[in-house]
DNA sequence: CGGCATTAGGCAATAAGTTGCATAGCAAGT
DNA sequence: ACTTGCTATGCAACTTATTGCCTAATGCCG
């Protein structure tokens, strides 16, 4: 339901294979919607059944053959309606949180060492949206149009991984405070 | 993979039946992590054919009877392991970014009614978490280890709705800007 | 008594995502 | 000749989650 769109989308810009497509989930849309070249390649496939892409095979010297797939109005207009439609908040669905639940009832250096590693994960994530901000978004309102969508997106990402942090080195002070306390 | 462990750590402080489960998976740990009463039955079950849970039938007056579900040694090992074990962050996953990406090459006008939307959604899952903090976590320093974990999650969850309020602000305001611009 | 909400538990079909593996062409280095 | 690595595509098995539906006991309200 919702790679496919994904995959939509991104093709709204240019025609891709599947291939290129894996590594266009590998950054870009890939920071918010993640996937594997297995799940792309079968979403194509059906996206193409379903007449929202048509695709072609090209044939390629020096590297293997590709199969080229382009948006068609049927998809174009699947999207639209995709875009209209509301959906709704998700929940972090993220391991850590639960792990915190039980503090209390285990030892929580495991825990610690969990945020720890984390800090350095999402430090780095960080420094990627920095750089990928500095080197083609410094400027948002001379942006056009197209960019626009991708700046505020790369721009809440780059406020998750801040406030995440933050939040991080808090919770470490706090935990390791309380270790030494017990 | 992840409910599973969820629901064992649900069951760390006290007992319950899938019913009661299910109810608290609408707040708590549920805003963390969501799982429908079906989810819950159907890994209820599991884990009690892997051992990790004791079920016991519960005869009631004037309801229902009902399983109750105990954590054994087993499951609270499981659990244990399960903590130590890393986890790695995951995409935010959340529609709204991959509609981002399309608003150079369609109208942005839901966007810009869903971003509103949002914040309304946000506005009040952000109230919620601070009526419950001022309730129950008004002084994190004075609070036992077992509700310490619990504080900081939910302390995550503050942050990142208020993060995300102000990201959506600015959000609506570029677009709208942009938009009367054309 | 009838209807409705609450408590309590469940099945089946489908969708979405993960993991592991397989194939194959071609280039470049050793 | 052999291996490594990149390009390119895919299948199969499995897990996880969602959606829609169902049964049944009880309590409460009118």
């Amino acid at each position: 339901m919702a790679l496919s769109h994904a995959i939509l989308t991104a093709l709204l810009d240019e025609d891709l294979s599947g291939y290129d497509l894996a590594r266009k989930f590998e950054t870009s849309l890939g920071f918010f919607w993640a996937a594997s070249h297995q799940q792309i390649y079968l979403e194509l496939k059906k996206l193409a059944e379903e007449g929202h892409l048509k695709a072609s095979a090209v044939e390629q010297a020096g590297r293997p053959d590709k199969i080229v797939y382009h948006l068609t109005k049927n998809g174009r207009a699947a999207l639209a309606d995709w875009v209209q439609e509301a959906s709704r908040r998700k929940p972090a669905k993220d391991d850590l949180y639960v792990k915190l639940y039980s503090v209390g009832h285990t030892d929580p250096t495991p825990v610690i060492k969990e945020l720890k590693a984390r800090q350095q994960e999402h430090g780095e994530r960080l420094a990627l949206y920095e750089r990928i901000q500095a080197r083609h978004y410094a400027d948002p309102s001379s942006l056009p149009l197209q960019r626009q969508g991708i700046y505020l997106a790369l721009d809440a990402g780059l406020r998750y991984e801040r406030t995440f942090l933050a939040w991080c080195e808090d919770a470490i002070k706090l935990l390791e405070r309380s270790q030494s306390a017990s």
